[in-house]
DNA sequence: ATGAAAGCGCTAACAT
DNA sequence: ATGTTAGCGCTTTCAT
């Protein structure tokens, strides 16, 4: 591993002089600058990144937590931020809770990110008051991508707002009854995205004059399967619903799929939407509100990059501190009216 | 930020017994190390990661290069490699090269990925004899998921086994005319994988003396949407497939879709059958080859950690240089005999 | 069992 | 424009 000290010798400078030459610095001769960099490529020299972050305090590297990155909607995220991250040579770190409470524990309860990184991106997560006090200890920027803190950037949806679209278009379309597929918030620790969609859903029904059945309402633990079994309980009432209103894709997914199983055609006997426009979507023709995905992760990545310093390469010259990214309703063919009404209290 | 300066200053012994206490190194006292350690938790005390790697020279950091975060299959095999890793306390540093060639030159085309890390993972990409030179040349242990280089640790299907036991399957069935979905090898640089599961397909139909033809063979991409439009083109063909076989879930999900846009009912009309055992393939009712995908991350972890000279916690003693993980077709409801022969040409 | 001190490879004043 | 030098916070001999 050739270091900094063989790059000046072979060069015949000083090492502070490979170094300015090398990062751009001001201060050194065009001549010496290209003798330079010809021998590092030729040496194969690249800076220990050990060694200059601890010369600078700076480790251009951000960590990123995230409570499962093989779920569609983090992978995606992950993605949009990398992207911008290496567009200005930071690294990425990632930090896969998994669900496990350890994990979180040794990530956000010691001062380990805040040592490894530059700055913190957390997703999907809402951090407790003493992760709060922890991260901000650490005396780096942290932003939020689906939650926000005081004073701390963020990036998200409106989730009350995405899932009153959904849930106002299953009632523009005539649907009286409609089952709630979601995080049911007995985790407020986890994030604030389950509670406020199901809020979202809770609060069109009351404005349409419906009263809420908490047997309309069904954990599906965003996912497929977590979906699937959900969709099964709400199909399997004698009163089951007209049409299903669930938090994410991957849920009303598997919620197509009870429907199936109960040998309900979709939309005809019941309608299903879902929030994200999930990759997977259209090939379930499933109708959606869609989030853009990608650009979350993105400007989360630009937020923290701005509080370090970083003059923006691409994107729009500043980032607001709280980021409320637009979402749109897609109709494809999983919602319809109901079909004509069949109550079985009362002999029509 | 309390350094290792501040913690011996409290506990009143000198840094180097902090370091012994803390790292659980013998020649410490009984007393000493707890009263170092409680102090360190009281402190808030972590190690700086830049000061002990250029101390030590070992980062513990793992670099994961990956072709695209989003895909299910990567996403996946990230997940298991970081719950081995961070058993043993390494870090995961994440590159997504989303097919970007520039990044992936600097990924692999500087020192930078063994400068950084202790070990490089490489997943669905097969190193050019460039890249696996310079990474040689890092002196790094590297670990291959779905590849593999002489001499190095490597964990895979064997997918021409893959492929032919998903076409056997179509052929045992009574298809005659069956399409492939999937790489075609133009890219040999990107991955072995999809040229192998190719060769399987080409080789077991051979194997039944039916010649292969060329308009049955069509790129998908690996994506649900290159499936789709894959599908499309083999199933407007006059003489379309009775069965496809597509490489990988996600493009076989695109077929399907093709099928239902074209009218055809499958499995009557059209068979179809994956690799992967994708999360969503049980939604889909799709037959398929299942692989073990999060245990390839786990194995990769596992084989690095072992040449890094960490002691499996867990898994098993020993880990082979070269790991084939086993596969397993999964008959759903995709794939069923042809119907009745209609053959155009001949009137019957 | 513990301490002193050198050194890991860089950066950042401060000189020149 | 370039060189000297003092750290950055740890680990690791080598002493004691």
């Amino acid at each position: 591993m050739t270091s900094i000290d063989d790059l000046a010798r072979e060069v015949g400078v000083s090492t502070a002089t490979v170094s300015r030459a090398l990062r751009g610095l001001p201060r050194v001769s065009a001549a010496t600058r290209s003798r330079v960099e010809e021998a590092a490529v030729r040496l194969g020299y690249v800076p220990s990144a050990s060694a200059s972050g601890l010369a600078t305090g700076r480790t251009r590297t951000v960590a990123v937590v995230v409570p499962f990155v093989t779920r569609w909607f983090f992978g995606t995220v992950v993605h949009g931020a990398e992207q911008v991250l290496r567009e200005r040579g930071y690294d990425l770190l990632l930090y896969n809770l998994a669900g496990d409470p350890a994990a979180r524990h040794r990530v956000f309860g010691t001062g380990l990110l805040t040592k490894r990184a530059d700055a913190v991106l957390v997703l999907g997560l809402t951090p407790t008051p003493d992760e709060v006090l922890l991260l901000h200890r650490g005396g780096r920027p942290v932003g939020l991508v689906g939650a926000s803190v005081e004073g701390w950037p963020s990036v998200r949806i409106d989730d009350r707002a995405a899932a009153r679209s959904a849930v106002q278009h299953l009632l523009d379309l005539g649907h009286r009854r409609i089952g709630y597929v979601g995080g049911l918030g007995e985790s407020p620790v986890d994030s604030a995205v389950p509670t406020s969609r199901r809020d979202g859903y809770r609060a069109t029904l009351a404005d349409a004059g419906l009263e809420a059945d908490p047997a309309l309402e069904v954990d599906g633990m965003f996912t497929m399967t977590g979906g699937l079994a959900a969709g099964r309980h709400l199909l399997a009432s004698p009163s089951r619903p007209t049409a299903v209103f669930a938090a994410s894709d991957e849920m009303a997914i598997g919620v197509l799929r009870a429907a199936r199983e109960a040998g309900l055609a979709v939309p005809g006997d019941l309608s299903v939407i879902g929030i994200d426009d999930h990759e997977a979507a259209p090939f379930f023709d499933l109708s959606t509100v869609r989030q853009q995905v990608d650009e979350q992760g993105r400007t989360a990545a630009r937020q923290v990059l701005a509080r370090l310093g970083e003059a923006p390469a691409d994107g729009p010259a500043e980032v607001p501190t709280e980021v409320v990214l637009p979402t749109e309703l897609v109709l494809r063919a999983t919602t319809a009216p109901p079909a004509r009404r069949r109550t079985p209290q009362r002999s029509e």
